[in-house]
Formats: structure tokens, C-alpha cells, sequence
DNA sequence: GTTCCGCATGAATCGATAG
DNA sequence: ACTATCGATTCATGCGGAA
């Protein structure tokens, strides 16, 4: 049995119409931030993101299946010497939607962005909010927990120099992770903080999340054959962690380019192409099979 | 010069009334959750906390110097399957009170509670929420600073090329300035997330935070002889860190055992009691001086 | 094949300068 | 006054080439 990667390229507001209802299990993306990606996405003002986001996530939640989780990455900037509150917003308003707000995930960005200023610090984190439809849903802990043995020695043979000299030089100051509860124990138990480092060296798209991140997810809320959608694929990340895991994937993308980068990306695998329908009236979503 | 400790016994609403304007340097406490610690605080409801609250960050805008900081420790609990939402609806409103909400740190909890859920890991973070009255306002930054990563030390010897010409290319009216600023550098700025293990051998008060968050707050926002205030002092961790710090303090809690512990523990040090107005009528409030 | 080192590059943020 | 653009600041990471 092969897995299929449907690409759709356009807006993620009219394309997810589209999509059958209750046909997803698990819808994990990191939406374009207000005033950011200017100059691929057109920058959502801070005070419009609210209501630009609410038709998208209207359709996401009828998409969703009733045992299905939704992962939002998104993290509130900085205006005028404050956090924005816009992200606040949004959860209470989907919330009015008939969104369940269920937990909220940090992701801990190990190299976040340098910069020093007066009455700041550097930004070392992003939120992952889950959302569900209803209080029971699909949760596999043991796909997470099992290989967890696993995760905690591939993060521990990833350890950094700089967390082993902060952590052996305590300085007073005593900040650093503790790294003798990770030796000796072949068992982790996650928790809602995951520490993962931002993926710096992809030289083709600005900034997508490292492969850890949705492959965590991907195993903790979906079984092999169900079917992960990414309504802003940006280059497919998470398109392309889906395929390895052999999960079925959607993938929506406004810009042209990043559809074509993630088509490219998924050629070992079968592929099926949608181009918007405004470019071709009425016929039939032009469906493209590569092959290797 | 001695620094005080002032352990007021009382409701912080009434309480904070006979505090100056403008008077502190810094807040940072962390008040009863909703609907936790019943037996001690009464639990307030979820429903009712954002309106509990206001009277008293009311109250603390008015307390706090204009170059102060008010640092507040929060999570919210699970109801019923959700997060609940009264802490974003409580910064909501604390900005429309005159607060802006400058930052979020988020305290990474090393050891978190153990056990496991269903539908749920284990919850291994809290908010620090930061105010100001001001965008500007005084933030010592050099006193947190942590070791570098050991690049600095052995890969950083040799100026890379790029740091050379990035340099170089700017202005051309001599070398570049900020070189200078990478040789012998062994410590780097913090970031917003804080890892920090829980105490959990205090057994005599709920909810303490370990001492290394008032004192990582009280070096980054406040210089010797400034004023710490805690309206939810509880075992008086933040008092006893600011006395040791030589800071002066202000303590105020609801329970009367709490008090006296706090007492108890800075014996050693200067310390005025206030017990509340209410029982001793118009008397001045009691004073008792313990040095040792 | 290891280890070491040079290097580019980030969902950043502030303050100054320009329209 | 208010917004858009730009320069300056800064550090962890992985890749690739060198020892």
C-alpha cells in the first residue's frame, strides 16, 4: 500500500473547501506571522491576523475528524516595546468556533536568533498549541514514549558543548539543564516542553521547522495511513516526514515556488499536483503522478 | 547599612493600600492559582480569578516605581479537558488597568511533577509574566549573564573573515568597533527561557518557586538597597533571597502561619511584622524589631 | 574515519533616518 | 505625528573542507 502526497497550490481559505469533512487526523502547521514573510507571503498586519485566521481555521476544524488533533506553531512579536496579543485573541476566538484549546507545547529553540538589546532578551521560544474537536481523541504515548529511549540518545549524542559547559559550570547563576538525569536511563517520559534547534542551513526557504518537530507529533497523534494536512506547507517538511512515516499528506501552498520545491522534494514517492481551478476553469485538478 | 524586611499579615488588597506610590523596584510573586491550594487560600474560581485579581494589580501599578518591574509567576490549570483561558484574560485586561505586558519568560521545570494521563503529558513549564509602567526601565542585563559555549574560547580565537569584513565594509572610517567586544568573551546574554529544577523538599508551603528565580529577577531588574515586594509571599522564599541579596523587602500574606514562618526564617536579619489593622483598631501597627 | 575549524545564516528587535 | 526602511547587534548550529 503507497501513501499519497496531494499538493495544492492556493489559498489555503478556498482550497480547504475542497477537502471532505472529517477526513483528517492530524493538521499540524506553522502559519505565515503577522508582519513577517513580507516578501513571500505579503505579511498579515498584526491587527488583521485574527480575522484572517478564523475562515482558515473554520475550515480546518470541519476537515478535521472528531478524533483528530490540530497543531498550531506560531509565536506573537514584538510592536512597540510589547508582545503582541493577537495569538491570545485568536485561541479565544477559536475557542467561539467550537475549537477545544486543549494544551499548549513549548518548543525551546536552542539557536534562536542572536541580538542584543536594552530591555531584552533574546527569543528562545515558540508556542505549539493544540487544539481538538472533542475531549477524547487519538493519542498513541507509547509511539512517543518507546522510541523516546531512542529520541533522548539521538538528542543526547546531539548534546552541545555550550550545554555541557553550562551545565558543568553551574556560576552561581545555576542556569543549564541538568545532564546527569539524562545519562543512565533508558526510558524518558516526555513532557510538554520539546527542545529542538531551528534548522539554519537550508539555503532555498527562509525558515521551516526542523524535521523533529512534526515527525514528533506525527507519531504521537496519528497511526501509519492516516492522513496529516498542512494547510501552509511553505518547502513540505511535514509533507515529506509523512511520506517517511508512510502517512497520507495534503500540503497547501499560496506560493508557486514552495509547490514546486515540495514536488520536487517528494519525486521518489507517488505525487498528485492540484493546480488552482481559476487557472483551469472547469477541468478537472490537473493530476501529475512522478514516479522514480 | 542594614536592609529591612516588612511582613505585613493581611489581604494583599488592603494591605497594598498603605504602601506609597511609586515606592518598589520590583514585584515578583506568585500568587495562589485558581481553583488550587483550597485548603490554604480559600481557592479562587476560574471563573471569578481575572476579576479577583484586578483590585490588586491595581494596586501594585499604583505601588510600582516607574522604572520598576512586576515579574508574576502563573500557569493555568486543565478544567475539564481544556487549558483554561483566565490568564490571557487576565493580561487583556491588566493592559487595559495601564500595565504593558513586556515580555513572557518561560520557566522550563527541569523535574516536573511525575504521573501520567491519558490525553496529556506532564506539564513541565509556567509563565513569567512581565509588566512595566514604562518602556523604559531598569534592567541590568551583565548581572545574568552565563557561560558561552566553548567555541567562544577555542574557535572564536581566530576571527572568522566574515566578522572581519562585516566590519570593514561598514562606515571605512577605521576599524571595526565591535571586534573588540568578542576577544576574551567567556559569558553570554541569557535568553527568555529559564531552566530551573522545583524544590521539592518544602513541605510546610505548597507552591514555593525555587530560590533561584526571585534571584535571578532581583539581579536582572534591581541593585543593592532596592525594594522586592511579594503580595503572595507564602514561606517567604522571595524575602529571604532579597535579604541575603541586601535588598530591602516587603512580604504580605493571608495566612497567618505563613507569616510566622517567614518570620522565622529572617531572624537573623532586621525584621518589622505588621499585623493587619482590622484587629488591633487604630493602634499602630505592631513592630517588632529582631536582630540578632 | 575521526576531529577540528571556518563559515553562513537565521519567524529577532531597537533606534535612527527617511517619506 | 506616524509609518516604512535600514543598520547594528549577536550566538548556536550543521555543513564542508582541512588536519
Amino acid at each position: 500500500m503507497e501513501v499519497t502526497s496531494n499538493i495544492y497550490h492556493g489559498d489555503s481559505k478556498e482550497v480547504l473547501k475542497q477537502i471532505p469533512s472529517d477526513s483528517v487526523d492530524l493538521i499540524v502547521t506553522s502559519p505565515p506571522y503577522a508582519d513577517q514573510r513580507k516578501n513571500t507571503y505579503g505579511g498579515i498586519h498584526t491587527d488583521q491576523y485574527v480575522k484572517w485566521f478564523l475562515p482558515i481555521s473554520e475550515q480546518l476544524l470541519r476537515v478535521l475528524k472528531p478524533s483528530g488533533t490540530f497543531i498550531l506553531n506560531i509565536k506573537e512579536k514584538v510592536a512597540n516595546g510589547e508582545r503582541s496579543t493577537y495569538v491570545m485573541e485568536l485561541i479565544l476566538e477559536m475557542r467561539k468556533q467550537g475549537w477545544l484549546w486543549t494544551e499548549e507545547f513549548i518548543w525551546h529553540k536552542k539557536n534562536c536568533y542572536p541580538g542584543k538589546w536594552p530591555n531584552r532578551f533574546r527569543d528562545a521560544w515558540e508556542r505549539l498549541l493544540q487544539f481538538n474537536k472533542n475531549r477524547k481523541f487519538n493519542m498513541y504515548q507509547e509511539e512517543v514514549m518507546v522510541p523516546m529511549g531512542e529520541w533522548a540518545t539521538s538528542r543526547l549524542k546531539k548534546l552541545s558543548e555550550t550545554d555541557k559547559t553550562r551545565d558543568n559550570s553551574k556560576v552561581g547563576s545555576g542556569f543549564g539543564k541538568n545532564i546527569s538525569n539524562w545519562l543512565n536511563r533508558d526510558k524518558a517520559y516526555p513532557t510538554n516542553v520539546l527542545h529542538l534547534a531551528t534548522e539554519c542551513n537550508n539555503k532555498n526557504h527562509s525558515a521551516t521547522f526542523p524535521e523533529e518537530l512534526p515527525e514528533w507529533f506525527l507519531k504521537l497523534f496519528t497511526h501509519e495511513y492516516d492522513t496529516v494536512l498542512d494547510p501552509f506547507m511553505g518547502s513540505g517538511t511535514s509533507l515529506i516526514v509523512a511520506n517517511r512515516m508512510k502517512r497520507h499528506s495534503i500540503g497547501i501552498d499560496n506560493v508557486h515556488e514552495y509547490c514546486e520545491m515540495a514536488k520536487e522534494k517528494l519525486k521518489p514517492i507517488e505525487l498528485y499536483l492540484f493546480e488552482p481551478k481559476a487557472k483551469y476553469e472547469k477541468a478537472k485538478p490537473k493530476r501529475r503522478s512522478t514516479v522514480r
